[in-house]
DNA sequence: GATTTCACGTA
DNA sequence: CGTACGTGAAATCC
């Protein structure tokens, strides 16, 4: 019988939890409760296509394996990903995770997983180990149970020594259902538990979705980003010594300006000093904003900021880098991860996160495809009037643009109310209050009593719940120093009433982007980029305005589910607005 | 050689 | 008008 039968048979039905592993050379194994196949990853596709579960996996590891073998199951429910909403932090093996889920000392989970990319070969050396000591016929006694006596998992299983047997991976698929329950269970107990399920999907399907974006890459046209490079840079130089002349002639240009007989190596900031200095500009450091108010009055300085510009693109955005992660595919690749240790928003690397505005013209989609830009107008203002309640508030989102009725209302102009907005969310540290301010309490006590409470527990070490549910962390660790001093204990405020809404709006955000994932695949839309409250969604041509209605009426739907409002006693509805368009490329938006 | 600091790109 | 992240080079630590 094959396993779409045998599944069917069994009862699985859509959204039902099944647990999946998948090794290195994708094998899989699948299991539900009191029973469990070994197949192959193919096999998952059929079954993901016709009956479709919600896959449970360890960590995006899982799904990265899958997308090498070209399979891409719709939903997952992924153990790491929905321990670090539940428990906060960064770390997820799986023996941290399953600790946490028994309820056991955390100081007695053996080993940790690899942290750093120093120690993966270590790693990988102690894989080989485990395995060559296991052998054909080797198996230690308890081999097959992956949970010790005292309730932790073993450390070899943990290490990844369960992939050696087909029934060593389906003990680990097993093991991870398991662990899904006991998250899910958890979490539907929790005091908005329709919210935080709703919440634990969207963090696992995310990394389904980090795992295709690193597979796919961003499409990038490398001949214009060459000439962009020209542009700021200078043609690619011909080897080491042309680079290094090229360098000198750069920093010719600024080292001109400097007093008669003054050098410095631009690059160090110390030397940078004391050349701004000798040319009677005092500055405690060299940085960019404080530096901006001589540009005017000293010419060396214009040329300095012109000349860091210029460095920045050279040494990490430069020809280096294009050949480096530009693969010959067109397609510029790095790794994702689903939520960061703060607030959780996604990150990427490679500079996928922190490209130069410039270079967004060399983003272009392929021949016959066009980009779907797609992104959300003053979501975090709009995300406090959710996550608070404030009626007057969410009020305000009715307008396209919500400044212009807190303006009103505050009887200030727009600027104003901006900054008086912006200051409340994230806490000014300087000419504290004012009018506006005061104004703001009063227009919007509910959302401001959101704001101030997170700033307590924050100030006094408590911990935090986004609205969605994700734990952030400020006991403990060196967040919460016992000595703090004024000026930190006032950061510690800030961060927390910023990661309550920056968090907020990470919750949305992926929720919103796993909809648009589930909902373009049939008109062949993939999402490319990922970038805070910004989508870019490659997609053949044909079907760019249907795409294009499609991410809008995705908002919508999304918003609606996670901010209900309107019929109980939350209050007005909040909306939310996407700036939507169809262009060829990235720098052609807006 | 590893870690910290400075600086700056993005949101 | 604050927070977050990733990156690279210099400075510093061990």
């Amino acid at each position: 019988m094959d396993l779409v039968t045998a599944l069917g048979q069994a009862g699985l039905g859509r959204g039902d939890l099944a647990g999946l592993a998948v090794t290195p050379d994708g094998t899989a194994a699948v299991a539900i409760a009191g029973a469990g196949w070994s197949t192959a990853a193919s096999e998952v596709a059929r079954v993901d296509e016709t009956l479709r579960p919600r896959w449970v996996t360890w960590s995006q590891e899982t799904a990265q394996r899958l997308a090498l073998a070209g399979v891409r199951p719709a939903t997952c429910w992924d153990v790491a990903a929905v321990h670090r909403l539940l428990f906060g932090g960064w770390r997820a093996d799986p023996g941290w995770a399953w600790a946490h889920l028994r309820g056991l000392p955390l100081d007695g989970v053996p080993v940790a997983g690899p942290q750093s990319a120093g120690e993966a070969d270590l790693f990988d050396a102690a894989q080989e180990h485990a395995a060559a000591q296991s052998g054909p016929s080797g198996a230690t006694p308890d081999a097959e149970h992956p949970v010790e006596p005292d309730g932790y998992l073993r450390q070899d299983w943990t290490r990844g020594g369960w992939e050696d047997t087909p029934d060593r991976v389906l003990a680990w698929a097993r093991l991870a259902l398991e662990a899904a329950q006991s998250q899910g269970a958890t979490l539907a107990g929790s005091s908005d538990g329709g919210l935080a399920v709703a919440t634990a999907r969207s963090e696992s399907t995310i990394e389904l979705l980090c795992a295709e974006l690193s597979a796919d890459g961003l499409p990038m046209d490398r001949a214009v980003a060459e000439q962009v490079l020209t542009g700021i840079i200078g043609p690619r130089p011909r080897g080491d010594a042309e680079a290094a002349q090229m360098r000198a002639v750069r920093d010719a240009v600024v080292l001109r300006l400097a007093p008669a007989g003054v050098t410095a190596d631009l690059r160090s900031p110390v030397q940078v000093r004391s050349l701004l200095a000798a040319a009677g500009v005092d500055v405690p450091d060299t940085r960019a904003w404080r530096l901006e108010e001589f540009r005017e009055s000293h010419p060396l300085v214009a040329a300095l900021l012109e000349w860091r510009k210029a460095e920045r693109i050279a040494t990490t955005y430069g020809y280096a880098w294009l050949d480096e992660h530009l693969g010959s595919d067109g397609r510029l690749r790095g790794a994702w991860t689903g939520s960061d240790g703060a607030a959780g928003r996604m990150t990427a690397s490679n500079g996928l996160h922190n490209m130069p505005a410039a270079m967004r013209q060399a983003v272009v989609a392929a021949p016959g495809h066009v980009l779907i830009r797609a992104d959300l107008g003053q979501i975090e203002p709009r995300v406090l009037a959710a996550v608070s309640g404030d009626p007057a508030l969410a009020a305000a989102t009715a307008a396209d643009d919500l400044y212009l009725p807190v303006a009103t209302q505050l009887g200030v102009d727009r600027p104003t109310a901006k900054v008086a907005m912006i200051a409340a969310m994230y806490g000014q540290t300087t000419g504290h209050g004012g009018q506006a301010g005061r104004r703001m309490r009063a227009a919007y006590p509910v959302a401001m009593a959101y704001l101030d409470s997170a700033d307590r527990s924050a100030r006094a070490g408590r911990d935090l719940r986004t609205y969605g549910g994700r734990l952030v962390r400020m006991s403990g660790g060196d967040r919460a120093p016992a000595q703090a001093d004024a000026a930190r204990t006032a950061a510690r405020g800030r961060y927390g009433r910023n990661a309550l809404i920056q968090g907020a709006a990470a919750e949305l955000f992926k929720m919103w982007a796993v909809t648009v994932r589930a909902r373009a695949l049939p008109l062949g839309g993939r999402i490319v980029l990922c970038l805070h409250d910004e989508l870019l969604v490659h997609v053949p041509r044909e079907h760019a305005d249907a795409t294009a209605r499609l991410v809008g009426d995705c908002l919508a739907e999304t918003a609606a589910r996670w901010s209900p409002g309107g019929q109980d006693a939350r209050g007005a509805r909040v909306r939310f607005i996407a700036d939507i368009c169809a262009v060829r490329s990235w720098a052609d938006a807006k």
